[in-house]
DNA sequence: TTCAGATAAATTGCATGCATAAATAAGCGG
DNA sequence: CCGCTTATTTATGCATGCAATTTATCTGAA
């Protein structure tokens, strides 16, 4: 058997619930019925309410009282609003990491945007899917670099939160390379503590996401 | 009787010991006794426990399994990453107030703060308790004319999180001119709509207050 | 057919009970 | 007197049960 039961079965279920999300398992619109999660993840109704109660103050999904718990759907106005959020979380991050990466941090950086070099222009109709994974990483080192846990929660719950509306979005022609070349204004910027830039790049970059999402996004009014 | 009870036990409780917290009635580091929060409210332990879960994940509390729920306790480390969040939050949302608030948003914006003059000037050492009303209508006039409602939102919570830390911040002396003086710089950025100057007097600003809190305030290595 | 109202089924909100892990107190050897 | 082990107490985590509300189903009339 494992080792850990440090982790209340309340938490693991939040975890749990929130990856299904993010994956996709469960879309935006899904009914989050109490008795059936229980009974999908072998527990009583009491932990899923409070894993429930927790997603719905981070925004994932949303507690309608007395009527349930729905994956949040999001209207075209919102989901621009949560790009622009997330564009000024992550601006704001890498002007921090431009003014306080250590050395160490930024020479991290550079690698692994040098490396993702070659995943973004190897074929990509194939599988986007290592270039994905190393974004996520490239964004995590910005948040990390910016040396405040609180500024990189906010932008990692965001992106989480985003996630059921970009998964598709690395798939559209060029985009790979977009990214790659977006990104690589970011890193130079932050490399020669150039706070300005970073910060600006970094708002356009996300925005160039935000349109790319925007033209395959069927979203409800 | 009244009328409203669209409101669930779980959700009024969750604003009943935020409240509690926030006016300092409960500091920091207070244990969060579900039996006697449950008692204290005449409810039982279930949406106690689910109220105490919402307000862990906002950061209010801290829930640490098995072992119950205090207020957060914030190291001096954490308080001033806070505090760095707050003010880039702030300022990215002073910065979007220059770009898009509407003329009716400017108008109001200005109006409010010409009238804090009176409240800044009469005498503070009687009663500073108008001025901090005031001063939270004029940032939350800065969170909405941003017109971006997870910014706001994300501000309006670090606020809440950091109200237990900045209780007794304007009884310092001349800080309630400071604090005067200081809006004036941001309003007539965000007036003139000088989007880089009402951001980096805004976090100025907020960078003021931490130092003024910083202080005061004895926090725990 | 479609829609209104009534009835039945399903689901949420909350209280209660119990097992187990922590915290606390008691006992014991040093 | 003090530290460490062991019992006792307390509090948390979770399951279960019931009342109330919502949602689905059924009936009948326009």
């Amino acid at each position: 058997m494992a080792e850990i039961d440090t982790q209340t079965r309340t938490e693991r279920l939040a975890g749990q619930i929130a990856d299904a999300i993010i994956e996709g398992a469960l879309p935006p619109g899904s009914r989050l019925d109490e008795q059936g999660l229980a009974d999908r993840y072998g527990v009583s109704r009491t932990p899923v309410r409070e894993a429930l109660r927790q997603l719905g103050t981070t925004g994932l999904i949303d507690i309608r009282p007395r009527r349930g718990a729905i994956v949040s759907e999001i209207t075209h106005a919102q989901l621009q609003e949560l790009f622009v959020a997330m564009g000024e979380l992550e601006a704001t991050c890498a002007r921090l990491c431009a003014i306080s990466m250590t050395p160490i941090e930024r020479r991290g950086l550079e690698a692994l945007h040098e490396s993702m070099q070659q995943l973004a222009t190897q074929d990509q109709a194939r599988d986007p899917e290592s270039y994905v994974l190393a974004n996520v990483a490239f964004h995590s080192k910005i948040y990390s670099g910016s040396h405040n846990a609180i500024l990189a929660d906010m932008a990692s719950s965001l992106r989480r939160r985003l996630s059921p509306y970009r998964r598709a979005q690395f798939r559209s022609a060029g985009r790979l390379q977009m990214s790659y070349a977006e990104h690589q204004v970011v890193v130079a910027a932050i490399i020669r503590g150039d706070a300005e830039t970073a910060h600006s790049s970094m708002l356009r970059h996300v925005s160039f996401v935000e349109d790319a999402v925007e033209k395959m996004t069927p979203v409800k009014p």
